[in-house]
Formats: structure tokens, C-alpha cells, sequence
DNA sequence: AGAAAATAACTATCAACATAGCTATTTGGT
DNA sequence: ACCAAATAGCTATGTTGATAGTTATTTTCT
């Protein structure tokens, strides 16, 4: 049921085709809850038959093709806003890297610090992109978010830049505690092949 | 597959019936992958059938009844080996907190800061729970760790206890990285709700 | 004009997970 | 000796999500 509140979402900034949806859900939304194309299109249909989203066919092409667009219904407004007053429910952790780290004693040598440098390269990535998408949000330059912004008053403006802000500094603050984590794990792993060689200023007795 | 890595991983520290093996997950690899005892006794099943596991009937109540044994077969500790050798996948973001956060004007007055302080609520039961895990796993006193360690050299077990202890930190950094996201969050939308008295030491110009 | 590549819009299939059951045995109380 | 509660072990079913297709239209290149 998330996925149908992503899509609330993201057509709460105007209608969208099916096509553009899936496009821009993958530059917006989908950052915070990733979904495939594949995935999209059939609950599109489903929120369609149960009434949160009208549609009206728009020309595709110069041969009488049509493609669908999608606009929330009112019946969908009201299921956004019950959304929001549900409590969260939290998954259970599932994590595979730290799954893996707590049975290192299992990786050949090496090959536990190349997992961790990996780790970090990952989170390294995905700490710029998130980067990038609050200067765009910041500047109002991201498309979703400039389209959105039209249907509000400044003052409400500058409360949904900062929301839509503070949720990806999150995901930017968990990409460096991530990276921070690997880091102090290479660390160990040195320690574990150098005993002896340990840094003098945390050990400063031995 | 990652539920066969973390079975394989459980049982390296000794053989264990089907329901100790529940009871055992949920104490320990289950805090870093979950799964429910309706997912893991077919895994178990399945990876008997596929030679990674050995089986022994023991004997349950005085009656004749039976239960199943499993323990790591050669061809499961290559796989466990194998796994640690595998390049990590990740999975795509999917984070229903965040999602929720990034779309706070739609949400009624209150309920926001109210999500944030369950938010906060969640995380620190959870920071709780690792910091507990964490002290029985370096004095040792953890169950399925001792089992383990009795299976090798003492300066193997420090390793192991690091490796365990690191692994955990990792989910105590997290815990603590979201409540201190969602203090954050309940700060913005304090701001919000009474504008201009905005603390003086940030803003020393206004 | 015709072929190749890019765009737009879906569909099918399968594995992973969650929820909610069910049955048999043992233990503890009367 | 018998019943209720707790323990032990397992199954069925539906939903969500990942992977990998397919078909039709438009654009670009020759």
C-alpha cells in the first residue's frame, strides 16, 4: 500500500500519463521509495477502478493513438491526507551488510576490507546524488517540485521546500554515518592483520 | 537468498533442531535480517535437499516422536564462504518514514510532530535493544555466540566478538542518526508553527 | 523511401515475505 | 486420571516486488 501513497503523492503536484509518471516518480519520489515501471502501470489501473485517480485519454502521435493521463480524484486527496494520519508501521532490519559484517569470520582474507570499500563507494555515491537533489530543491529548480509549487501561496512554498528538504537530509545524513561505519570497520580489519602497530594515541599504555 | 546466507551463518555455530533454530534466529542473525519461522522451515527444507545441510532425527517427548536436526554439511560452509565472497547487492531505498516526512503539507495540523515523536519513540527502543546485544556480546555472555566461540582459538574469539560487536554498532549508529533526524524535523515544524521565535543563537541578525 | 534507434506503454512470471492459521506433545494443576 | 496451558513444529494463502520480456509509435539517419 506505500507504493499507492507514492503515486498519491507525486500526482498531488498535477495529472500525469503513465509514461511521465513513471519517469518522473524515478527523479522524485522514488529516491525515498524506489518502484519499477512494471510495478506501477497495473496500480495505476487498480487506483483508476477504485476511484482515486479520474483519467482522460490525450492524443498520442498524429495517428489517433491515445495515452492516458491520470489526475487525482477527490476520492484520492482524501486517501493522501488518511496517509498521513496512519502510524507508521516499521519493517523488520534486513540489512545485508551488516549481516555480512557480523560473520567476517567467514571471508577469506581480504576480502572483508574490499566489501567494506565497496560499501563505502556505494554510500559515497548515493551522499552526492543526494546532495544534488537538495540544492535542486533548495533553488526550486527540480522540475516535480517547481510544478507543485505553482498550485501553492509563497508562504506554503517555503514549508513544502523544507519538508521535501528534510527528508533527504536523512537519507544524506544515513550515507555518511554508513561511510563512517565501513571506515572504523577498515580500521578493525587493520588492526586484526598489524597487531601491534596500533595507533599510539588511542593506546597511548601499551 | 539472503535468508539461506543468514541460516548458514546461524548454524556455524553448531548443529540445532528446526525450533531452536527459530527461537535462535530471532535472537541474533534475526536482528540484522529478520525472518518469520513460516519462512525458515522450508529454507531449511530446501536446503537439505540441495546437500547444503545434513539432517538427524532426534527424539521429542518419550512417545517415539522425532524432530529434525540440522547441522552444516561441507557443501553449506562452501556456500557460506562463497557468500562472503560475493560483491554485496544493494536494494533500492524504500523508506516509509522518509516518504512520509518528504510530504508533511499533507498532512493535518499536529500529526506531523506526532509521527516524529513515534519516530523517535521507535528508534530508541531500538537503540535500547543494541545497546543490550552489544554487552552480551562483548562479555561473552551472549548464548549462541558462546556456542560459537567454543569452536576456536582464543585469539580467533576476539576477532569474532569484534566482527559481531562492529556489526551492531552499525544499527546503534542508525538508531541514534534517526532520532536525531526526527528532533530535527520536530524543530522545523516548530518553527513553522510560531514563526519569529526562532532561537536567537542561530539567528543573531533578526 | 526505408532501416535503425529512441520513445512510450504495457504484460508475464517468479521469488520473497507477511499473516494467519493448524496439529501434536509435554507440563502443571486438580 | 484428566484438563488447560505451554511448548514444539509446521502449512496455506495472498501480497509485494524483481526480472525480463513485448508491442506500438516517433525520430533520425542514409
Amino acid at each position: 500500500m506505500t507504493l499507492r501513497s507514492a503515486l498519491l503523492a507525486l500526482l498531488s503536484s498535477g495529472p500525469l500519463t503513465g509514461y511521465d509518471l513513471v519517469k518522473q516518480f524515478s527523479s522524485s519520489v522514488g529516491h525515498v521509495w524506489h518502484a519499477p515501471d512494471s510495478q506501477i502501470y497495473p496500480e495505476l489501473r487498480r487506483m483508476h477502478a477504485e476511484g482515486l485517480l479520474s483519467s482522460k485519454p490525450v492524443p498520442w502521435g498524429t495517428r489517433g493513438a491515445t495515452k492516458t493521463e491520470y489526475a487525482l480524484a477527490p476520492a484520492g486527496e482524501a486517501a493522501l491526507i488518511e496517509w498521513q494520519n496512519q502510524p507508521l508501521t516499521y519493517v523488520r532490519d534486513r540489512d545485508p551488510a551488516r549481516l555480512r559484517a557480523a560473520y567476517f569470520e567467514w571471508a577469506p582474507s581480504g576480502v572483508a576490507a574490499a566489501q567494506l570499500r565497496a560499501h563505502i563507494a556505494h554510500y559515497d555515491e548515493q551522499r552526492l546524488q543526494t546532495l544534488y537533489m537538495i540544492q535542486a530543491l533548495e533553488q526550486r529548480t527540480h522540475p516535480t517540485l517547481a510544478r507543485r509549487l505553482a498550485l501553492y501561496s509563497e508562504e506554503e512554498r517555503e514549508h513544502i521546500v523544507r519538508f521535501k528538504v528534510f527528508a533527504y537530509e536523512g537519507q544524506l545524513a544515513h550515507a555518511e554515518q554508513e561511510i563512517a561505519w565501513a571506515k572504523r570497520g577498515l580500521q578493525i580489519l587493520e588492526d586484526i592483520e598489524n597487531p601491534g602497530t596500533s595507533d599510539p594515541v588511542n593506546e597511548p599504555g601499551t
